[in-house]
DNA sequence: CGGTTTTGACCCGCGC
DNA sequence: GCGCGGGTCAAAACCG
């Protein structure tokens, strides 16, 4: 049964877009000595209390004009308002109409927020297209230009890094495979949007549903369906092109110092393979999302070979089913990561880029963590790098992590901050659990590049998205071993 | 008994 | 065509 489930959805689903995040878990030291941990689990200790919180985070981290966050809060609390009405049966009639009216206009100014959100993006995009359009003819010029006297090797990465522009750009001179991998992405990405926007919506219907009379009941419907159908042919257009296929998947990795042979993400995962690696005598393991059954998201886990306390984890695929909290901010973060990565932006950003393409990183932060950006093949990936900051990690039995830190993990400057406030983190010892505010913070440099459009999208997609949802799910363990 | 892990087989793209 | 390496399949074993 399984088999052909996921046979078949390999072959109709391949072509989401795909997000890889390698993570490796830091090493707990405990009076010196190393704590051996099977599994650790970033989130023990934070995990209800970051929830609630990491959609704010991510929120501010983005920068986003605060619409999209207020649509959040808002939701919510006029989910809490309700169940508060609930509990006062008497006062039954005037106060829910009033509550209603209310929440009424709530739904209106949320919607009026989405639209205006995505006119942002949509303008943002524009200018950003508009501003690469310029710097490719610069380039351009500048290519023409240095054809004659210049390095051969200079020509060979403009050419290089001209066709990665164009990318950005949605500008398609040729048929080029990485065009098609980012027309596909992007589109996947609008189109999640406006499925998230959809789901609110339920939500919000049904919310009104318990408890609106009739009449208001009819407009509400009026009001929503005529919003649905809006949103459904916004979703047409982009299903019609979600029919290219996807030639590359971008990974994002996450690179994390750790005993433990998995991390815990907040994801099912089942293992399908493992694999020795040709040069390292460990061998890869391969696994996928088991928590949805046609998710396509997959994993591989992997040492280092040079630091064998080094784990790597790289995630490729979006999830297409609802997710824990915690699984949730990996996810996001990695598909921002993975979104900016497919954008191309920091390729064609001032001076990051090194010469040569092909093991071209690009180096997002000064601080101890690193992003890399990698064009080297088979696959774009990013690579978030927590290795160094993990390493000091030893205060371990400190509990009392000081308030500082969520501090400035929440302030809305964030993103260009990042690095000061990274460190902190780490510095500070906020116990292993900090880890997915680390790879948020990482993601937060990375969409502090002017085109983070793209992220942007991406984030906002999967946090909107998913509202409430508390599965917590962890699958055990692997061993290694085996190889082929 | 259903889901996960194990593990050899298989597939596929690529360079020769 | 062949071998190789990366990746996946799938039957059997395993496990709660
Ligand atoms: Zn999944």
């Amino acid at each position: 049964m399984y088999k052909k489930l996921t046979s078949k959805m390999e072959a109709t689903c391949n072509d989401i877009s795909n997000v890889a995040v390698t993570q490796s878990s830091p090493t707990m030291s405990f009076n010196g000595k190393r704590l051996v941990v099977d599994e650790i689990d970033f989130f023990a200790e934070k995990k209800k209390k970051k929830s609630e919180v990491d959609d704010q985070m991510v929120h501010h981290q983005m920068e986003l004009p605060n619409t999209s966050l207020d649509l959040l809060i808002t939701n919510s609390t006029s989910t809490s308002n309700r169940s508060n009405m609930e509990e006062e049966p008497s006062k039954a009639k005037d106060n829910t109409r009033n509550k209603f009216v209310a929440m009424l206009s709530e739904l209106q100014q949320m919607n009026a927020e989405n639209r205006r959100l995505r006119e942002l993006v949509h303008n943002l995009n524009n200018k950003y297209n508009a501003l690469h359009k310029d710097l490719m003819k610069l380039t351009h010029k500048q290519h023409e230009n240095e054809i004659n006297g210049a390095i051969k090797e200079n020509d060979k990465r403009d050419d290089m890094i001209i066709p990665r522009s164009l990318l950005d750009i949605g500008i398609a001179t040729k048929e080029d495979p990485s065009q098609q991998h980012y027309s596909e992405r992007k589109l996947q990405e609008s189109k999640n949007i406006i499925d998230k926007l959809d789901s609110g919506k339920d939500s919000e219907k049904s919310m009104v549903d318990q408890h609106e009379s009739p009449a208001d009941h009819k407009a509400l419907w009026g009001w929503i369906s005529t919003e649905a159908t809006r949103l459904s042919s916004l979703r047409d257009v982009d299903q019609a092109s979600e029919t290219m296929s996807m030639i590359k998947k971008a990974r994002v990795s996450v690179r994390a110092r750790t005993d433990s042979s998995m991390i815990s993400d907040g994801c099912q995962w089942r293992k399908y393979g493992q694999k020795m690696a040709k040069g390292n005598p460990c061998p890869r393991s391969y696994y996928r999302c088991s928590m949805g059954t046609a998710c396509t998201v997959r994993k591989q886990v992997q040492r280092s070979a040079e630091d064998q306390s080094v784990l790597i984890t790289t995630y490729e695929g979006q999830h297409n089913h609802v997710l824990s909290p915690t699984a949730r901010a990996m996810a996001s973060t990695t598909s921002a990561a993975a979104s900016m990565l497919l954008s191309g932006s920091m390729l064609s950003s001032d001076g990051l880029i090194h010469p040569n393409i092909l093991e071209s990183t690009a180096a997002l932060s000064c601080s101890q963590n690193t992003a890399t950006l990698s064009a080297s093949a088979p696959f774009p990936t990013i690579t978030l790098d927590l290795t160094q900051s993990a390493t000091n990690n030893s205060s371990q039995l400190l509990q009392g992590a000081p308030q500082d830190n969520q501090h400035s993990l929440l302030s809305p400057v964030l993103a260009q901050k990042f690095m000061s406030s990274a460190t902190n983190i780490f510095d500070q010892g906020t116990e292993t659990a900090s880890f997915v505010d680390t790879v948020n913070a990482a993601t937060a440099a990375i969409t502090a590049d002017p085109k983070f459009s793209a992220a942007l999208m991406a984030a906002v997609t999967s946090i909107i998205g998913s509202s409430h949802s508390n599965i917590n799910g962890t699958s055990g363990d692997i061993q290694h071993g085996n190889n082929n």
